[in-house]
DNA sequence: ACAGCCCCAGTTGTGCACAAGTGGATAGCT
DNA sequence: AGCTATCCACTTGTGCACAACTGGGGCTGT
């Protein structure tokens, strides 16, 4: 990969990351030439970052206006959720990979790092978690178109667990998260990749009702 | 809608197309300066319909080379056509569309088209018009998310068929699809938009099986 | 004759200046 | 005072010039 695609790609993660864990919260007004500045570009290539931010629905440009950050309703992400849930699922079916040790040495970080969350919960922390575990999550299989689509999707809801996270009880999110890492780990160890898949899709359920 | 963004929306059509329908076939250099020329304006917009483009995986930019048109491999596409299968079974189950009278109307176009296109084979016209078929396809859910995914994985496979069609009996393809819109039309006359979906995702099947 | 080097035409990537457009502040009129 | 029209600061969209880079053809030295 040149050097060109490598900076898209880093622009684009971390702008996607602030988005998502609402440092840009909906409607945030962002700045093309203060963007540009501050990652040492011209606007040209920051463009092309927010292109790609456009599509992926994330944020919408407007003439004018400005560069503004998208806002999720969960009642406008039904179908997206629903969709979420057969992709999971899929997970375990569409060239599931077989589990290595390196997996599960992988799961055990998450599950410890989910343990010191919950002796500290934090809103922000808890999303920063489920992103990586998300990514991780996506490892389970080797289908790449899957896996991509997988990806478009969870970015598109991501927010909304954590503008939700008001109105619920952070400590129990918590718990229940440490609780599904557990119950994947315990699939994997078994080397029972559907199962994990099924618990995935379990747990993206339970969230969307305890959020609705 | 602005007036870029329409203009943007056609250019990416267009060259789709093109790219789609084997008036570029893969490999083919496609330079920007020349696209911008024949379409009226300038590299820039030009620029951001290829990046998009390119994330759908259709051409690939390389500096100091040039814009080339991506190969497409059907033992490569596997995986995609994996996921395809599912998600056409999905448009059957996840927000189905109630049937119309225009959409019977539109059915019994394609029907026609079907039986113009069998008296008078020929591969593009095949091509353009599963295409279009496709598009109508997507009519059948209400889910926009999964009528955006199929529609992404549609056009990165689209042009298997056209290029696999010299080892095939292009009558019998005709004959096939014209059948499998016989019976979607059957299954919509019913009602029965999950059985629509059931088809669709046998004739892809198959389709696979013929082509590899 | 041949190997190695360099140069150059041509391409995409970047930066900048300007065009197009928006929305609020402000001045002016009733 | 209130309403309206205009202006203006600021944004994104576009066009252009140049930088970065590639691959091949040709030249040169041996």
């Amino acid at each position: 990969m040149s050097g060109a695609a490598r900076r898209f790609q880093r622009l684009h993660a971390e702008l996607r990351a602030r988005i998502c864990l609402l440092d840009y919260p909906p409607g945030t007004l962002l700045s093309e030439t203060a963007l540009a500045q501050e990652f040492g570009t011209s606007r040209t290539p920051l463009r092309r970052v927010l292109a790609r931010l456009e599509d992926e629905g994330l944020v919408e440009s407007r003439h004018g206006v400005g560069t503004l950050v998208t806002d999720v309703e969960i009642g406008e992400m039904a179908q997206v959720y629903a969709l979420r849930l057969e992709l999971a699922q899929l997970a375990g079916t569409l060239d599931p990979l077989p589990v290595t040790p390196e997996m599960l040495d992988e799961v055990e970080r998450f599950v410890g790092r989910g343990e010191t969350l919950l002796a500290a919960p934090e809103p922000r922390g808890f999303a920063q978690l489920n992103m990586e575990y998300h990514s991780f999550g996506l490892s389970l299989t080797g289908n790449a178109a899957l896996r991509e689509m997988t990806e478009r999707l969870y970015f598109r809801t991501a927010r909304i667990w954590l503008k939700s996270i008001p109105h619920m009880d952070l400590a129990d999110e918590c718990a229940i998260f440490l609780s599904e890492m557990r119950e994947t780990q315990t699939a994997l160890r078994a080397g029972d990749t559907q199962a994990a898949a099924l618990i995935r899709r379990a747990h993206i359920s339970m969230s969307v009702r305890r959020m609705s």
